[in-house]
DNA sequence: AAAACTATGTTTACAGCGGTAATATAGGGT
DNA sequence: ACCCTATATTACCGCTGTAAACATAGTTTT
């Protein structure tokens, strides 16, 4: 029917209809862009809609306002971090070698997708006030939690931790988390960090938290007047 | 009673003069304020000079830009962590413990003062773009670093802690700025915690860091002092 | 003390932003 | 054919940060 555009890229409008024909997706593919080349300060609505070709309006029919398509893309971002989750969980047999490497794999993550990883955590910008309807953000940060929760509870039933779950939990996700954030907002941000560089962080931190082989590399329990 | 007001509060400004007296640190007030009560996203140079009282290009007379007045708040707060985790080693006498308290330091002054703690780990707010100088947040970033960095040095020349000196700074700043960052952005943020549950998590997960009496933190949640 | 100068605050103006309302255009259903 | 709905556009609004020109107070120089 079209004139044989064959594109089916969804950043790319096409110029021959009035109706872009997937604008949602060129949107959300645009944001995405556009959040990872100049940050959060850069990330406007209308640069957004600049970016797929249309007239910055043309987004209210997709997207409630500027938040919701910021938390789209925060869902979104939380479903890639869970599915890294899932299969980094999905490698060793066991299980504290598990929790290790989902560890790894959050701080992986945090480096590989640093300015996504800084939305998901920026709470006034997309659940802070004008959020429509918060229960799919909820949803999917939750889902993420998953991972993490098993991990610790598969540990807990092998022995190979001991322990209440949720404090467990909580202690490794904090570890993995600020040194993610580190990394990405923090200090370590100007090193220079290459993948190998993080993972080895990354394994150091979990492992001190577990008090796995880093055992004797990191802490020597001989200390402690009790 | 409007004229002749002997007030020094540096938000109130003098009606009964021209110039304001002290609009720098009103402005500084104003700020602060404005962003503990209304969060990142209210904040604004209009609103602020509004509350100061004055027009809103008079900030500039006392600041370059918008960006300049967030990295003298950022700064401010910096400085004000360093104080904290100084005078939190000054307690006790034993080194690792006088390290697990500077830990709990940390996560305390980010429960205390959320929105500050935020501004301090956005880069793109204040050094991002239109930093005229970034020295004195740098240096002021960096000084907030140097009690855990003595912190550690002091354990590991008392025999407390073995292993290389950064790693062991670094998995101890990832430990307590994760747990802040999720008490002040993250799931935490929701559930309500009063200081005392703020300072059994921070106790737990520095706890664990080290190596100390973990096992007993990790046991009772609700267990007092030990 | 008067004049000149600097520091500080105000007014006005402008471009950009997110958001709303009214309008134009395409495509699907009957 | 027709209407109807989805989609995109233009015209606004109030808000923001920033700059330039101007006004006023305090300080220094003569």
């Amino acid at each position: 029917m079209s004139t044989s555009v064959g594109k089916n890229d969804a950043t790319a409008p096409r110029k021959d209809t009035y109706h872009h024909g997937d604008l949602r997706n060129a949107l959300l593919a645009a944001a995405r862009e556009l959040v990872n080349e100049r940050g959060l300060d850069g990330f406007g609505l209308r640069e957004v809609s600049r970016r797929a070709g249309v007239s910055h309006t043309a987004v209210y029919n997709h997207f409630a306002s500027r938040s919701a398509l910021v938390e789209t893309l925060v869902v979104e971002a939380f479903d890639a971090l869970t599915e890294a989750l899932q299969q980094a969980c999905s490698g060793a047999a066991d299980p504290l070698q598990r929790l290790i490497e989902i560890g790894i794999a959050y701080v992986r993550f945090a480096y590989a997708r640093p300015a996504e990883f800084r939305f998901m955590f920026r709470p006034e910008l997309c659940s802070g006030a004008s959020a429509a309807n918060p229960e799919p953000l909820l949803t999917s940060s939750r889902a993420s939690y998953e991972p993490l929760k098993s991990g610790i509870a598969d540990c807990l039933a092998a022995g190979a931790l001991v322990g209440d779950p949720d404090l467990l939990a909580l202690i490794a996700w904090s570890g993995v988390h600020g040194l993610a954030s580190l990394i990405v907002d923090g200090p370590l941000r100007e090193d220079v960090l290459d993948m190998a560089a993080v993972e080895r962080l990354a394994r150091g931190v979990v492992s001190s938290l577990f008090g796995t082989d880093a055992a004797h590399a990191v802490h020597s329990r001989q200390a402690g007047p009790s």
